[in-house]
DNA sequence: TGGCTAATTAGCTAATCGGCAGAATAGCAG
DNA sequence: CTGCTATTCTGCCGATTAGCTAATTAGCCA
């Protein structure tokens, strides 16, 4: 239970579930019960989860009446783009002595790409 | 403990100590033992922390005798930086004519986010 | 006040995690 | 074969987690 702020992030990200919620708060706010319907789970159990995401701070609570509903702070994802950002090269292949050869291949690819 | 490969990638990220082993690894190939002497760990632990990885498909390990050195395998980070990428226009906060007056929320809630 | 609804907290269980020590495995060198 | 080294595997421990139920708080309305 590391308590430094990426591992917190990363922590709250690594249950498909919490990212399901990340995705409904994304589109808008929502009250937990709005959010705990699409899962069979029930309320303390997002509840739980919603302060999993609170404390990762990708999610606040307002106050309207009875009503919690939540909205999305991004914030966090960017720390975790910028840790990304490290290692991009590392997946995009471009990488060394290649590159004059790869700058070619490039050329060619930017066919392809254009059809996607 | 979910089981989807995005779930065991965050996971596997969400210790600041793995994460050291990824940068390690990312500068060259590393046996276990040069990757357990700068963290005070016994060497058990270190390859525990490589089997998460490995799992991850993080990492992977070779055969030189009895060494078994360390690569990085940067695609999972591929599938994380996809995942985030739908989420990168609300970190941006360069959105529409409403900059200002989400500005203004936004120093408003951070009120509200103090009372935990 | 009392009743209703929304949400959180408290407490439980089974499972997992990060650390360790000790034993087992794999590959070299005499 | 006998050691020697690097690594992994097997248990163990204390702490944490995801789920649940039951009890509690917070806000509305009559």
């Amino acid at each position: 239970m590391p308590t430094d702020q990426l591992s917190v992030t990363f922590a709250a990200l690594a249950d498909p579930t919490r990212r399901a919620i990340l995705a409904r708060v994304a589109e808008g706010e929502a009250t937990v019960m709005q959010l705990a319907e699409p899962f069979h789970l029930k309320l303390p159990t997002v509840s739980k989860h919603l302060k999993v995401l609170r404390q990762a701070g990708l999610v606040t609570q307002g106050r309207q009446a009875q009503w919690r509903p939540c909205r999305l702070e991004a914030a966090p994802l960017k720390d975790v783009s910028d840790w990304l950002e490290r290692y991009r090269e590392r997946w995009e292949e471009r990488i060394g002595q290649l590159d004059d050869y790869l700058q070619e291949l490039k050329t060619r690819e930017e066919k392809h790409d254009s059809e996607k």
